[in-house]
DNA sequence: ACATTAAAGTGTTCGTTGTCAACATAGCGT
DNA sequence: ACGCTATGTTGACAACGAACACTTTAATGT
């Protein structure tokens, strides 16, 4: 019927709005507790309509990790990109990264959670961590060019990304009755920047001589 | 009979059994492919039997994850009360945080993969998390005392937590295409508090100015 | 303008799963 | 010996993931 599509098909759009009420339900119910069926009633569409799009459950899952990556990759990108100094975008591209996950803790539980036990089985999800990474580590080898860093690349990057990445899931998994205050992405950067130097010179330094 | 029965009952064994064995499963094919039921057939035991002692699938994972907030915990503990220099506690703390997460990639998963949405609602998992949270800032803070450092103690253990956090879950994150030699931890902290001294101190240093 | 076609959604079905209630058995304390 | 409680079994049911054949929409080429 010519009326306005109330009840009609859901053109390409159907896939976006699963993907944005999976993260809804995911949020309140966990991954375990979500099911297709009621995402597409929730949808207002049949129960199968869904698998259309994603022919599994676990392909739903890898596609929304697959969109978390993506996203994040244009996100440093575009810090990479900027005009700033070496130096800012590094520190940019650290708080772009800690923001992401508070902004998407869904997505990037999905992400680096091992929900989604084999990246390697969906190829899309594959190459978009693989490209998200190589960002990562461009803007990283940038600084190292820049800087001068003596010490090997894939362990400075290790090293970055894991303060980075301990920041982001120190943040979503803390409990939420100490620290309050400390969800603003740059505080904590800061913050772990200011006490980890003296933190890590005095302690693990020692075991270096 | 003080024989071992062999298609008796599983006496107390079974809890063990199946938590083994779920293990495994994880490991292989992820959280969501994970069934009661295939476990229980594994385990030679009735279909519903595991429920007895895992009223729900969420029991079970949420079960793991305190298992494994219990062990780490308690290996915490040891390495505090240990004899050795306060130094030497702490880089050992260090050490057996990444040790566990690489010894036991699917526990700690389960732990902080947000699997299970809301510890709270179990009770617990909820006082395991605390309990090993607790004893590694006892850890902290007791090197804050003996350093005289002038800092936060939250903010402090933040850092040290999310270094530690970090280098774990990027050992269990990182494609096997590149550094397949650092999964040895003493190594890779070694490796970071190299690297990460330098970086920091060039780096975010700039921000504290 | 129209027929053809691929994409998107429907309805139905099947095997499996999570969960539950009713029953059975082993081992324990008394 | 007796009953109690732990634990495991059996059978049942609704919901789910997944597969299939079918229908409707939108898009396209001639």
């Amino acid at each position: 019927m010519s009326v306005e599509s109330k009840a009609g098909y859901h053109h390409g759009e159907l896939p976006a709005v699963i993907m944005a009420l999976a993260i809804e339900e995911i949020a309140e119910k966990g991954t375990e507790q979500l099911s297709l069926r009621s995402l597409a009633r929730k949808a207002g569409v049949s129960q199968t309509a869904p698998y259309r799009h994603f022919p599994t459950k676990t392909c739903l899952l890898a596609a929304l990790a697959t969109r978390g990556f993506t996203e994040l990759k244009d996100r440093v990108r575009k810090v990479v990109a900027s005009k700033d100094s070496i130096d800012q975008r590094f520190i940019d591209m650290g708080v772009t990264y800690v923001t992401f996950a508070i902004e998407n803790p869904v997505l990037y539980q999905l992400m680096f959670g091992g929900v989604v036990a084999d990246f390697s089985a969906y190829e899309d999800l594959h190459k978009a961590s693989r490209a998200c990474y190589l960002e990562v580590r461009l803007c990283e080898e940038e600084l190292i060019a820049a800087k001068d860093i003596s010490c090997d690349p894939v362990r400075f990057g290790g090293a970055i990304w894991a303060g980075v990445h301990g920041i982001a899931s120190l943040l979503l998994n803390m409990p939420p009755s100490e620290s309050e205050d400390s969800l603003d992405p740059r505080r904590a950067i800061t913050s772990m920047a200011d006490d980890i130097e003296d933190t890590i010179r005095i302690l693990f330094a020692h075991l270096l001589t």
